[in-house]
Order: C-alpha cells, then sequence, then structure tokens
DNA sequence: ACAATGACTGAAT
DNA sequence: AATTCAGCCATTG
C-alpha cells in the first residue's frame, strides 16, 4: 500500500505527537487527532499508526490507546504482549488489556502541550 | 465509482 | 451502567 504524499505529511504529525507523549503517559486517538485539526479522523490516527511500522524512527505507538484505556490495536504490534508489556514496564497497570488509573496517566496534547 | 473495512468516538437504547 | 447504533474519513477490493 501506498501513501499519498498528502497524507503523509498527516501521519507524519501523528508521528511527532506520538513521539512527544512523555514517557510514563498514555493518550487517545481522537486526542491526536483533535490536535492536528481534525477531530473526526480518530481512525486514520490509528491508521497512521499501523503505518509507524514503515516508519524509519521509532514510535512509541504502546502509548496510544482508545479513549477507553483499551489496548485496542495491541495485536497490530510485532508481539501484541510487547505492548502490554511496555506499557506496564512504565508504570502502568493492565487489566484485561486495560490501562488502570488511565485517567491519571493520560496525556492530551491539546492541554498539556497547550497547542 | 461503489461498497466494505477499520489501532475510534459519541449518542441512543 | 452496559450494550448497540450510527457517523467520520482514508484506504482497499
Amino acid at each position: 500500500m501506498k501513501i499519498s504524499e498528502k497524507n503523509k505529511d498527516f501521519f507524519q504529525s501523528v508521528f511527532e505527537v506520538v513521539k512527544l507523549i512523555p514517557e510514563g503517559r498514555v493518550t487517545s486517538y481522537g486526542a491526536i487527532a483533535k490536535c492536528l485539526g481534525a477531530p473526526r479522523s480518530s481512525r486514520m490516527v490509528g491508521w497512521a499508526m499501523n503505518a509507524s511500522h514503515s516508519a524509519k524512527e521509532p514510535i512509541p505507538a504502546h502509548r496510544v490507546v482508545n479513549r477507553n484505556g483499551l489496548l485496542t490495536g495491541k495485536m497490530h504490534f510485532s508481539d501484541p504482549n510487547e505492548m502490554q508489556t511496555r506499557l506496564e514496564a512504565e508504570g502502568h497497570e493492565i487489566k484485561n488489556d486495560q490501562i488502570q488509573s488511565f485517567r491519571e496517566v493520560f496525556w492530551d496534547p491539546n492541554t498539556e502541550l497547550e497547542l
């Protein structure tokens, strides 16, 4: 699959935001999408994460979960278990593929980054 | 070009 | 409070 130049920029923006996520913090697709000015394109953010594998730079996609704190995209990683393991390594508590105290570790680029 | 899919979200039941 | 439905937007068949 090929990515148009136009969308590549969108992907790049997503990657930058994701890379800006502080360690021990997580965010949601919608938050990122909103930060990019496309609050309705949360799905595209997730799609961008899928493309993160093609990115030359390491994208901490494991810090990006849905607004429920659920690791919906863990299966898209090289090793699904790796996502949870990595999150736990950063001090998160995962239960049933869901981040406990998600609200405490949530990092909103719009607020924290104060765009 | 049309229809279907998806790492989502918000509203309705 | 939990489950279901519909809307969104880009990619793919």
